[in-house]
Order: structure tokens, then sequence, then C-alpha cells
DNA sequence: GGTTAGCACTCTTGTCGCCCGAGTGCTAAC
DNA sequence: GTTAGCACTCGGGCGACAAGAGTGCTAACC
């Protein structure tokens, strides 16, 4: 299993030809594009060896090696991970991220658009995960008999509303008494600590029958619930028919079709990051057939963390080929994570 | 150029075998699918008049006829337009459609959602133009110091919001208080009639120096615009991908890329129903060619119209390739966009 | 004059055989 | 342990060939 830093170089070098090329690769040309002081017949001894460890394998007898997703897996936890990007891919990375200042989910969006963009792959992020960030106000504004507009504005500046509806006779005197009465009780409270319980009994003030009462309190419940819900946003899905890779049409086609499908997309990225922690920087990078995600076996994932403050947290990342660049993108996801904490960080302070 | 009914009935019978083979249709064929009373060699001279009238072309010489771009024009001329769907297919729409009823954004999206899955096509929305509408509710919420979540609510229901910069030494009551002056001068007035004039001297109550004032009219100003800015929504791109027609990966690509530039879309849509006129329920259909929208001559656009009560519509469709069967998906269209409406109006009275 | 049978012609598609080149594994010598 | 050499394998490209579908045209028919 223990890798010989010579075989080590080779694997490399395979992937790294691999990568560059999209041709399987053969010890003769591996001799040529690389400074081996042996010979290729000595590497194709090396290169049987790979094989019968399951780090590279043949397409057929007489082509050459291509890594196997165990030989991607070896490749990259190899890899020293942050390289450094030019001054230059720094300085498009954070204007093209600057531009975008008012609003969080905007920002997070732009930095997930110059992702795609720069690595021309798709990319991604999760919306943040709300569950930690408490109320800082509730409003019920009637709109017309029997409707209302909840909006919750949560720490960290995070907005979002819903329209609920509300038994008819209510009036806006009374919707805003209600909202009032909420606000005051729940406010400074993390939203996983609010229940139906919490809320009912915030709101027992307004002198309405019960029955009535029980409609609101699910309505506005369900309202801050939603503002927790978990959103994927992919980008660049229609780059990837520009890659090779998937320059066969039904290869193509699963990808789009697996990519389509957010719901479990979003599931597995989840499943990536359990641990709620903010301040863990760590990447998930998953290859090929680590993927337990349909359809997406001939791709790679990598993702990180981005924070909003001190307790809230969403990820970030990349769905590429497996044939990538990872240093590269690696690096890209790094500072582009770095930018947009920054700019988080100036934005709700 | 006028063509006489057998020379109809053979363009017609070429069309629809064309699209439900996709292969270019011979003479010989013909004769077996269809019950012409005459012989092949007749249709073959028909079939080279039918050439020469730029109606149907060769794929090379020795292959049958496909319909031309004109050829698909004259077919859809000549069709009755709303064959009726079977009662399991309006049970279908109607009970798919009636499964969202609280917002009715909502509505449209399920409906046009409904049209992609039923056809198998890219189905559009436009949002619906709203420069009609007129101000029900204005309300400016303090977020935090230099930040105001503006909510307008429309006419019809429409609710939308936008987050907004303030001068940082506003108090929540004076924003209240400029919310309120504007909210009273504004509401009735539609939306065209809004003007960053009308909005100014509709605050001048409050006590705020000049300055100041200006940036929050803009922002008042703007929040209202942006309600009525025009947004497209497409589902189903990835399903084209299924269709032969796109089977190319040229094609492909081709196609997705066009529609992921939603903008240029909308501009088409737009341009195709320029008469406001809520009660118009034509259909627009543009095929190959006709289309002035680059990467999307191989398809075919078939949009019409929903409304809002009395003065406010927007626009539904389906793009498609241009082999398609035109009658049913008039139908399915057409059918989707009474529901549509029946729904709406439920839902705004 | 419109219609039809017949026929020569065209062009695509699929298949088969062939060769070339790149790459491999193995052996024997260094 | 390394290397040169060699026989072997396999995919890709190319041309030849046959089959099949369709056409246009001509001459005969009603």
């Amino acid at each position: 299993m223990a890798l010989d830093s010579r075989k080590k170089q080779v694997l490399n070098a395979i992937v790294d030809d691999y990568v560059s090329t999209y041709e399987p690769v053969g010890s003769k040309s591996l001799i040529e594009r690389h400074n081996f002081t042996v010979s290729s017949a000595t590497l194709r001894n090396e290169m049987a060896e790979l094989e019968r460890m399951g780090l590279i394998e043949k397409p057929h007898t007489s082509a050459g090696r291509i890594p196997s997703d165990k030989g991607y897996r070896e490749y990259v936890d190899s890899l020293l991970r942050y390289d450094d990007l030019s001054d230059s891919e720094r300085n498009d990375i954070e204007n093209r991220i600057s531009g975008s200042v008012n609003d969080i989910t905007d920002l997070i969006r732009t930095a997930t658009d110059t992702l795609s963009e720069r690595t021309g792959f798709v990319s991604l992020y999760m919306s943040p995960r709300l569950h930690k960030s408490f109320l800082k106000q509730l409003k019920m504004l009637m709109i017309e008999p029997g409707k209302a507009l909840v909006v919750i504005v949560l720490s960290a500046g995070v907005v979002r509303d819903k329209v609920v509806r509300i038994p008819n006779f209510l009036t806006g005197e009374q919707i805003m008494q209600i909202s009032d009465s909420v606000e005051q009780n729940l406010t400074g409270k993390p939203l996983d600590e609010i229940t139906l319980v919490t809320v009912a009994s915030s709101m027992k003030a307004a002198d309405i029958p019960d029955a009535m009462m029980n409609q609101i309190v699910y309505e506005a419940y369900t309202a801050i619930k939603q503002a927790d819900s978990l959103n994927i946003y992919l980008e660049g899905e229609n780059k990837m028919l520009q890659l090779p890779d998937f320059g066969e049409l039904t290869k193509a086609r699963n990808l789009l079709d697996s990519l389509s499908n957010d719901g479990m997309v979003a599931g597995y990225v989840n499943e990536l990051h359990p641990i709620d922690d903010v301040n863990d920087d760590s990447f998930m990078i998953r290859i090929g057939q680590e993927i337990t995600l349909d359809g997406l076996q001939d791709c790679s994932f990598i993702t990180t963390t981005y924070k909003i403050g001190d307790d809230i947290s969403g990820n970030i990342g990349v769905i590429g080929p497996k044939r990538m660049e990872y240093q590269k993108v690696i690096s890209q996801i790094n500072f582009v994570r770095k930018t947009l904490n920054d700019k988080i960080k100036k934005l709700t302070e």
C-alpha cells in the first residue's frame, strides 16, 4: 500500500498528463514529458505495479493508463492544498465579488458564479443553515382580508417573507397586535428553539377564539421554519457540455438529469458537511465512485464552508469532472471562500 | 402559391409522418401509411411540385422529403387549433394546477411545469406585466440602522419586496412616518404613473434634510419599479436532450447555451406579444428561421397570454423542436391557459 | 391531360477486411 | 534493479462493396 517516492512520482505524472490531454498515457510519452532518470521499460514495470494496486487502469489492452478513482484519491491526498494564486487571479476574484454589495444572498451567489466562471465547471452554494440564528424582527402585514405577509428578519441581516392565510374577519389592527406580541416574546430566540408551543404562548395576549388562534399560530410557525429550509443553488450546468468528459450524449444527459434534481444534490452536500462547526474550514472531496449519488460517478465534488457571524454557516463548492486540475480548483475555492467570508463580515458589522 | 386540396393533403401527410418517425418520408411509405387513391409515382410528381414551391426539401438526392420551415408554417396555419383533449388529460392538468393554491406566482409556475411535463419540451412563463396594476400598500420596515425592507402590495395580490439602504441615522419611527405618507399619497396609482417626481412629492411631509430625502426617494422608487421588471422562467431544458432532434452534441450545446440566456429569450417573447390587450387570446407561433434569436433555429416557439384581473397579463408557452405535434401542443397550452386563468380568477376574488 | 408502371441512377448506411501505430508484457542481458 | 529488444494486442482509419430506399424520367394507358 505504501507508495515509494518513485511510484508516487509516476502516479502524479500520469494524473497530470491525463488531466491535461484526456488521453491514456503510455510509458513512452511519460518519459518524453517528464524528466525521469529511468527508461520506459522501468516505468512499464512501475505502471504494472500501480495497476496491480488499483491506482491506474487500462481502457483496453493496448492503450496507455488512466487513473482510477483510487488513483485520483491518492493523488489528491498527497496535494499541497492551498496553492497560491497569481495576483491577477486574486484581483479578478475580489473585484468580481465586490461588485455585489447589497444583500448577503447576492454576495454568496456572486461568489458561486465566480467559481463556475473561473473553473468552467458547475458551482454551488447551500443556503446558510439558520437554525442557530435568532429572530430580530417579525412583522405581519395585512395584505387583504384573509391574507397576510409575514416578514422575518434574522440575525446577520437575513430577511425572509411568506404570504399566509389568516381568518377572514381579522382586522389590520388585530394582526399588528398579534404580530407585536409575537415579536416581543420571540425576539432573540434562536430558530431551533422556536416551536409551535413557544409561538402559541407568545400570542396569548389577543382576545381571539382559540380555533382561529391555532391557524395563525400554525401559519406564523411555518413561516418562521421555512426561513430555515435548506436550499441549493447550482450554476453553470451547461458549461459541462463543453468538456470532452461529457462528450457522449448519454453521459451528458445523465449528468444534467442528475444535477437537475436539486433536492438530491442538496441532501448529499448536506451529508458531506455534518458537523455544525462554523470554524471548520476543511475541504470535502468526493471522487467518482465515492459519490453515493446516482449518475454523478464521472464527477468530483469539492466543497467547503463559508460563515456568517459566529454561529451560521453554509457550503460552497464545485462539481466538475473527475479529470480536473484539483490543485487549481481547490485553490480557487479556497480563495473565493476567504474573500466571501471577508465581505460577509464587512456587510454584517 | 395556392395549394390544391391534394397538395395540402400530401404536405400534411409528410409533416405528420416526419413528426412521428423523424425520418425523411418517401413516396412509397407515404402510400403505405395513408389511404391515397393515387400511385406513388403521382405522389412523386406532387412532391416535386411541393419542393419547387419551397414547402419540402431533401436532405440529399436519394432520400425522402422533410418539411421546410415554410412547409411547417403552411401546415400550422391550416390547423384547426383547439383540438379537444381527452377527459383524462383535462383532469390531469386541472388536478396538477389545483395542487398549488397559495400564491399567484406559484400558480403560474405550476401551470408552466405542467406544460413542460406534458409536452416533454421546454415551457416558459413571463412574469405578469404589472405597469397597469396599482399600488395597494407600501410599507418600509427598518431592519437595522441603514437598512430597510420595502414591501409593496399590488392590486391582484402580487407582493414584492426589496432591501434598500437608507441614511444611517434614521429611526424606525421616521421610516414608518415616511412610509405612511408615501402609501397615503400613492395608493391607487398604477405603477406606470409612479415616477421619481410623484414619489418625491408624496414624501415631503417629513422633516429630513433634502439630500437624505433624495436617497430615500430614489430607493423607494427603484423598489417600486423593480416590482414591474420583466422576468422569465424556463422549465425542462434538460428534457430537450432526450429528443433525437438534438441528438448531436453540437446542437444540444447550442440549444442549451441559447436557452440559458434568459434575458434574450425574455426579450424575444416580449416582442412577440407587443399589444397590451388582456383579452387577446391568440397564439404566437414562430417556426425555425422565423425565430430571430440566435441558436434557436431548430425550435418552434408557441406562446399565448394569461391574465390577472382586467388589466394585467403575462405570457406562457412552449419552446420545442420544429418537429412537434403542433395540434396537440397547442391544445395543451390552450387548456392550461384556460385552467390557469380560472384559478387566478378564483384566487383573486 | 392526368396517371401509372418501369427503370436507370444516386446516395446513405452498414459491413468486412486491411493496415498502421501506440502501447504492453516478457525475456534476456547488463 | 534496470534496460533493450521483440512479439503480441487492440483500436482507429480507410477503402471496397452490397443492400436498400428513394428519385426523376420516359413511355404507355385511360
